[in-house]
DNA sequence: ATACTATGCTTATCGAAGAAAGACATCGTC
DNA sequence: GACGATGTCTTTCTTCGATAAGCATAGTAT
């Protein structure tokens, strides 16, 4: 097996279950532990996922082992973002035009979109990526690159929206509320999100349950602009709005 | 068997499987091992797949960049490439609109560049990605992604560009002939270019010397069009031209 | 408490297998 | 016969797996 398949193949078990230990790679790959463990230094050297102690973890990972409690909550969000964006997949048709916001929820939808036939246009670099990779037809907006979140922003990108007409569009949210709607921290990038919305014929919202009843700064749509996919709804108030789309309720 | 049909062949195997070993292409074509490394090679030359240790992978597979990590001793390319950009880097001053277009030796400039008080074009996202991490102002341009290279590529990149007056643009390019200029083996990419390198005041052409009277498929440029930073040339009929910087002569 | 031992993880080193690269011979075409 | 493409052979490098050595941590006996 090619070292880069291998490499590949450790990524992969790494990006999907967020840590892996030495010996599973062994199991797994049937190779022997120096090899594994080489392979785990040189992906580590390259900054494709953190070395620890008998193993790995994905990058980006705050990996508390003492803290229970909090790994414990990370998951459940985990499992719940993944069933939003599973059902959330089975919406892109063939044909569609889709706009797919940058943030971490529609990064991590690019995982289960299984239509080809689609074609894209995102701000995120990430997002476009990873799209392009999936054998999409792939678009990025032109603009400047905010680097925190490695969305494009700005006027750039505002005005080389306006020329898209979206049959579909996914968008993640720091906040929904009735009164406020769904809001974000940033300015700018509420501004591409707004005009975006605008481009589409539906919007969807991603959601999980810890975004109902919060509040950030700059509020990008009203309430009833997006259909909004979640989870369990815990909240009454929100049991009763036609755009809410609950996932595998339990 | 025709050496277009079988590097046709080889081609397939690859898109399909995304890697391919060298003994599984001296069994499907039957052919010596020496002809499958040598197709490999000139494959991997012209910039259609990746050869690797013991084979080929596919070309966007988010494989790393062999460059950053400790295996310098087999490029002997790299140090000539190193003292390019360096070179390079210290040409972008303050205030100047610098485009940076897509490639691995671009890439490798932004390491070095220092002056933070110069704001970026480019269409690599890797590139965008690096240069704001860098802290730098940068904007990346809109349109369809191509896979292969990460580099935004198209009609729209094109339109893009043409709001743009660059002070300086750095460029890549796979050959350079006195006859028929700066070449390259991709035609969406030789149109961005060629459109970049007409909004800039100056154009510099990165070059090892590998890249002398070395023709691909596309000119996006004529000789005369950009000044050409590289190393020692060998070539005495280079010698001569006034557009060649050699930078560090031993 | 101190020292000893066991355990699990890590790193270093070495020989074997096999891959890469270069030199050279062969074959067919012009 | 010159030339380009291909195959064969040899030399040199890589990679892999195994083993041994180094190092912490935890447990145990003194």
């Amino acid at each position: 097996m090619l070292i880069e398949e291998r490499h590949r193949q450790i990524l992969d078990i790494v990006e999907e279950r967020k840590s892996v230990t030495i010996q599973e790679i062994i199991d797994k790959l049937n190779i022997s532990e120096s090899t594994a463990r080489r392979d785990l230094t040189v992906l580590d050297a390259h900054g494709q996922l953190i070395k620890v102690h008998g193993g790995a973890t994905a990058l980006g990972m705050n990996y508390y082992t003492k803290d229970d409690d909090v790994s414990y909550r990370q998951d459940l969000n985990r499992e719940e973002k993944r069933e939003i964006v599973e059902y959330a997949a089975t919406l892109i048709r063939s044909n569609d035009f889709v706009y797919l916001d940058a943030g971490t929820t529609t990064e991590m939808l690019i995982d289960y979109i299984t239509e080809k036939n689609a074609v894209f246009v995102t701000n995120g670099t990430v997002h476009a990526k990873k799209l392009a990779q999936n054998g999409c037809r792939t678009y990025i907006l032109g603009g400047e690159l905010k680097v925190a979140t490695e969305a494009v922003v700005g006027a750039e990108a505002v005005a080389g929206l306006e020329k898209y007409n979206f049959t579909k569009g996914f968008f993640g949210t720091n906040g929904i509320s009735l009164q406020k709607g769904f809001t974000t921290p940033d300015v700018s990038e509420a501004m591409v999100k707004r005009v975006a919305m605008k481009q589409c014929d539906d919007c969807y919202a991603l959601a999980d349950s810890s975004k109902f009843n919060h509040i950030s700064s700059v509020t990008f749509a009203d309430f009833e602009k997006a259909k909004i996919i979640t989870t369990s709804i815990k909240n009454e108030e929100y049991k009763k709005c036609k755009n809410i789309l609950e996932v595998n309720k339990r």
